[in-house]
DNA sequence: CGCAAGTATTCTGCATACAGAATTTTGTTT
DNA sequence: AAACAAAATTCTGTATGCAGAATACTTGCG
């Protein structure tokens, strides 16, 4: 192939920026958390050194290092003697977080609509629409997934990294309890009809609409889940 | 003494609820943290396991452990085959989190004037006078630290713990580049001009205007802070 | 002298061993 | 049978060893 025969060009190396290696702390960091996500850990699991780390096929101090970083990112909790357990969210952590969250996202609609290039929104605009076809086919985890992603993407868009990165940290402790509490037909349309607007807003870029929305959506979602913890 | 000499009750243990042991790795993380922060371990300095294992009196395995936890707090950063580093913040970081910060502490003023108990208040206005005593004597260290516990205070007020925790997570980032940025008369009268109003809208409950100070506090902070970066 | 290549040394990432703590199992008493 | 104590086993937290990667130093060449 013509991308395999042609040789690289020193100035197509420096263009890409240093190779990234990939670790395996980053991998281990990543499963677990995907492992607690989608609920493979379940809320107050204890952690067994051991068979996860023959599970994941590496030795203990790596897992032990990974999990340390799971805890400060709050979906772990360490007690002497007896490792990591996967944290447990009362019913107060949910709501607190919920508020957090909104607010967060109030401000990522304010800077998203500042910020965001056309071409941007219009990736926004297709991730929706993608979403509204699994939802037109009650495909619910597609769209579930599309959902979240389309709030990160609205993250991206407010251009503001430290923004970005405390909401993921929140959402992340949040999506298993949304994807089982949103369930059900009246609860989902609710979604929808807010993700609607959203996505109108920002394509008007009507910031404070935008905010409002974002930051509504976040409260509404308590009154979704609340049952669920 | 009669407090020795008194046996303790079943009841008395029972209701202090049980003995937290402290642990190594919080003891690590905590050290480490305050040498960031305190500029000991400045920014962009890579750390060397061998030697800070040795001037803590650790071995190597808890003290990567602890590592691992401050690079997902933001305040290191990782690169495969260099350990840790102290993680540099540009002016768009230090940008970035101010606003995430002033968004943060907008929505804990407003919290904390519907939460706060009286006595609670109370215990902001003695930080705040403490606080003065400190600003006439030119006392610059333990001024700031107060000024910072205010901070912490009022957020503590809000009685969100989500919200707590994402604003310890980022003004550890800030504080070193703020106690260095914040030095001159004119930058540490306005601070201190803000904080005069942001005690007595606590003192008023008027959730509005505190968070209307406490967010427009930050954007200031940025304007005293920038030429420091 | 400056630069590149080769060599030596140090450091990081991970595996494994060990001691003490926690948990489980077994035996004894009521 | 239930409760308690003792013994056995397992697990966690940490120390240490090892291999490969990174860095520092030395040597040789133009």
């Amino acid at each position: 192939m013509a991308s395999e025969a042609a040789p690289l060009l020193i100035d197509e190396i420096d263009s890409r920026g240093p190779i990234v290696r990939p670790t395996l702390h980053d991998a281990i960091v990543a499963r677990v958390r995907d492992m607690i996500i989608e609920g493979e850990l379940a809320p107050g699991t204890r952690l067994h050194e051991g068979n996860l780390g023959k599970m994941l096929g590496v030795s203990r101090t790596p897992l032990r290092e990974a999990l340390k970083f799971l805890v400060s990112e709050g979906l772990l909790e360490l007690s002497p003697g007896r490792g990591a357990v996967v944290r447990q969210f009362t019913a107060k952590d949910v709501h607190d977080s919920l508020i957090v969250l909104g607010n967060l996202e109030g401000l990522a609609g304010r800077l998203a609509c500042e910020h965001a290039t056309e071409s941007e929104i219009r990736e926004v605009r297709q991730l929706h629409d993608r979403m509204m076809d699994m939802y037109e086919k009650r495909d619910r985890l597609p769209y579930f997934k599309l959902n979240q992603n389309i709030h990160s993407a609205i993250l991206r868009l407010s251009k503001n990294e430290a923004l970005v990165s405390v909401h993921n940290v929140l959402q992340a402790r949040l999506k298993r309890i949304r994807y089982i509490g949103n369930e059900g037909p009246e609860k989902w349309a609710g979604a929808v009809a807010d993700h609607v607007e959203m996505v109108e807003a920002l394509e008007a870029r009507d910031a404070e609409r935008l905010s409002t929305i974002l930051n509504a959506h976040m409260l509404k979602t308590w009154e979704r889940v609340r049952h669920a913890i």
